[in-house]
RNA sequence: GGUAGGUUACCCAAGUGGCCAACGGGGAUUGACUGUAAAUCAAUUGGGCUCUGCCCUUCGAUGGUUCGAAUCCAUCACCUACCA
């Protein structure tokens, strides 16, 4: 299979590297952080926001837009493209994760998982059949295979029967990708590794997927629950096992020093809903730290939530007037925050992309996290 | 001047003899948030401590009844409505 992938270069004093990747709405420089926009938006913001913090690809959500306003309806208005406005690339994920955090409402078949629809119980089935017919509709430039992603921790049986369920709806989904001329229109299809804490499982569910051959490979099971360490020891144990000419996204993470750490492994490609979510919520990042901007001692903070950060909440707001939209319940605070948080974790990117190419992303890398962890924003 | 009702913690507001430092809201403070059922959720909100419990001070003010009062009685202050 021909890759769109090109690795630039990989860094001498770790195994980060700097990549780019082609899609059909757009070239994509890794290592690049993905807003997440589950339901056919990134929360609180429009796409002229996210074009203004470079963005360069977004999710949706395969589970959440068949259900509503369902994949046909996006497919009859000229896919989801045109249906929300952003006219650069999309990544879909396929609705697997959702059979963790939904689990209530699951039943894992053999060719599927019945869900229940959590808005108004209507039985829904998702197999691999299924999950690219939708992503299809919706004209992902990047879909994800389904996969079964156990919570944690997890058994090691049930670890490994994830694994052979996930292999198996794996190459079902890639081979409807080939046979409907997806892969070669210029659509990606990525695997997804699976294995929990088990380093050999993951290790023969890379071997697995690998053997299918896919334009690009995801890391998941991750970020459900584990400690950080144990996060980070998966995520170093998995990447190595992944074709070296080929994307390797790790799935739902991370913080910003978490990041910083999973690219030195080798991770090109990250979501989360971490720094959209918890700008709803009033948390803020900096380069020392989080800050709740909740807080009463940012009541008179006249200063920028980092100053000199070049995004437009930071070019004209006060950490006081922020903290006031945000304790009013002011929609604005949401999108001025979202703003925020999402460039910082893009502005963090484009810094590590620079130091790979400059040749000192270790140094570099480890000052970084050093400073935002020592957590100076929060002894002001 | 008369009659009736009212005065509870930052605000609103339950509670009419012991299970009351006092329900519930709001506000405030703090925390959580990792392939989004999240503009959500949780804790705290009189003071002190040797803090899964104990002590002190509080329900307009003062005095009283009672083993025991936010709850009953008396007087006073203020608020509201109606009558003069």
């Amino acid at each position: 299979m021909p890759s769109h992938f090109e690795l630039l270069l990989t860094d001498t004093a770790t195994a980060a590297r700097r990549g780019r990747l082609r899609t059909r709405h757009g070239t994509i420089e890794t290592p690049i952080f993905m807003p997440v926009g589950t339901q056919a938006t990134v929360k609180a913001l429009t796409p002229a926001h996210l074009r203004e913090i470079h963005a360069q690809i977004i999710l949706g959500n395969t589970y959440h837009l068949n259900l509503r306003p369902g994949s046909d309806l996006v497919a009859k208005l000229g896919g989801l493209h045109r249906f929300m406005g952003w006219d650069g690339p999309i990544l879909t994920d396929s609705g697997g994760f959702q059979v963790f955090s939904l689990a209530k409402l699951r039943d894992v078949q053999e060719d599927g998982i019945a869900f229940q629809s959590h808005l108004d119980g209507a039985n829904l089935f998702l197999g691999p059949r299924e999950v690219m017919r939708i992503q299809q509709n919706l004209g992902s430039d990047i879909a994800m295979v389904i996969d079964e992603c156990p919570p944690w921790p997890c058994t090691r049986d049930e670890a490994a029967a994830a694994v052979a369920r996930s292999r198996r709806w794996a190459g079902q989904c890639l081979a409807i990708a080939r046979d409907t001329g997806w892969l070669d229109a210029g659509h990606h299809l990525f695997g997804i590794v699976q294995g929990s804490t088990f380093a050999d499982l993951r290790a023969e569910a890379a071997a697995g997927l690998r053997e299918l051959d896919f334009p690009g490979y995801a890391i998941g099971g991750v970020s459900v629950g584990e400690p950080e360490p144990e996060m980070l020891h998966q995520v170093g144990c998995t990447a190595p096992h992944l074709p070296t000419d080929r994307p390797r996204y790790a799935m739902g993470l991370g913080t910003p020093s978490q990041l910083l750490k999973m690219i030195a492994l080798g991770v090109d490609m990250f979501d989360c809903v971490m720094p959209s979510r918890v700008a709803r919520n009033g948390l803020v990042f900096t380069p020392d730290g989080p800050i709740n901007l909740r807080n009463e001692k940012f009541r008179e903070d006249p200063r920028p939530i980092v100053d000199g950060l070049d995004n437009y909440c930071c070019h004209h707001f006060s950490r006081a007037y922020l903290r006031h939209l945000h304790v009013a319940g002011e929609m604005l605070a949401g999108t001025l925050l979202t703003i925020h948080n999402l460039h910082f974790y893009l502005d963090l990117m484009a810094q590590a992309r620079a130091h790979l190419e400059a040749g000192d992303f270790a140094s570099w890398s480890a000052a970084w996290i050093k400073r935002y962890e020592t957590g100076a924003a929060e002894k002001e």
